[in-house]
DNA sequence: GTCTATACTGAGATAGAC
DNA sequence: GTCTATCTCAGTATAGAC
């Protein structure tokens, strides 16, 4: 049958986000789908296929809305370096979309992020988004050196995934809307990678 | 014997921050330790009781390091608010000083916040760490509501935890030493900290 | 092409002898 | 304290039924 994959899928997206991707057995997953074990390696190959196209079936579409929007922004200032928080906003807004309409799949994201199995996956279909990006906020930034910058964008990274990913600090914190989070993680990314740079000469190798 | 623990850590920290936690075997452990299996499970109860010990010496340290370090900075302000800038030197130089002395503990550090091991125990043994920099830094940035700067504090963490545990961004910046990690992460953090407020009335709930 | 039944290897954990 | 033997459960591989 077709819908076994799906089966498979379906079960597979509620477990992982329940337990996590480690916790969570083929055979669990089985249980759930009312399928096969063997069936999982016929479709998926490995426990770790059938979560890369797990990732692949929710991820795509924001990356494609990220890049929709920046093309969008770039037509409208034309030729223009584009504005540093639309910049932001064109890479958060779509992610943020999708966690409101698919809090379990965030949940999902925010488990494998922490568990590491989220990179390789990425890696592989993240390529395009991760250029079109850079690109934009280095045309943003004329002020910065090559150097700061990309440790700039280091610690941007850090703040968006941990944003994105992780049930927020404060209890309270978690009643905030999204739209709220994202204004507020823009309002301070900016602030940011606006500040003047640290223009540090210092050329020391780490030892 | 008692050298026994010891050398069951010894071989741990090393194939952990090679391979990773999940992708290290007791069986691994053990051929590098050359003791029993069992042994482990003696002395630690399981693998993640290892693990919980061979954090906790490292991180031991270094929050004690860093506790001092705003010890010393507000008996220097004398009842004033310690300067932001100051109050996240404080936080960080500890860590990145153990990063700069056993760069493969920092490896296992990053290695373990990515497989999502290192919560746990650091719940466990962060607490006062975690409230003494929070009431400083509450009071270095009058300027932000408790929601605002609750959110801030959760992207300041998140780039913190990619700096210290993430490899860099880019090849080339592998080469700057931690000092100037440090610095230029205060500049861009003390930036997005100090930046006005977003002051966003709405309440939205997320749905 | 799809799917099932079953077997294989290696993991963490444990009981009990020494 | 330490070690042997064994348990359960994981992911994986394959042979063969439909």
């Amino acid at each position: 049958m077709i819908e076994t994959k799906d089966k498979i899928l379906d079960s597979a997206e509620r477990l992982f986000s329940e337990a996590g991707y480690a916790a969570t057995s083929l055979r669990h997953i089985i249980a759930g789908a009312q399928v096969n074990l063997a069936a999982i390696h016929y479709h998926f190959g490995s426990k770790e296929g059938l979560l890369d196209q797990l990732i692949l079936r929710r991820v795509d579409p924001v990356n494609r809305q990220r890049i929709a929007m920046l093309d969008r922004f770039e037509a409208e200032a034309g030729g223009a370096p584009v504005e540093l928080e639309k910049v932001l906003e064109a890479f958060l807004a779509p992610a943020t979309e999708m966690a409101k309409h698919h809090p379990e799949m965030s949940r999902l994201m925010g488990r494998l992020h922490a568990e590491g199995q989220v990179t390789a996956v990425f890696q592989r279909h993240f390529e395009t988004t991760k250029r079109r990006f850079i690109e934009a906020l280095r045309r943003a930034l004329p002020h910065l050196d090559e150097r700061e910058f990309l440790w700039r964008l280091h610690f941007v990274i850090g703040s968006m995934a941990h944003t994105l990913c992780s049930p927020p600090f404060a209890a309270e914190s978690a009643r905030d809307s999204w739209q709220v989070r994202t204004a507020l993680l823009v309002a301070f990314l900016s602030a940011g990678l606006r500040a003047p740079a640290a223009a540090m000469k210092e050329v020391e190798v780490a030892k």
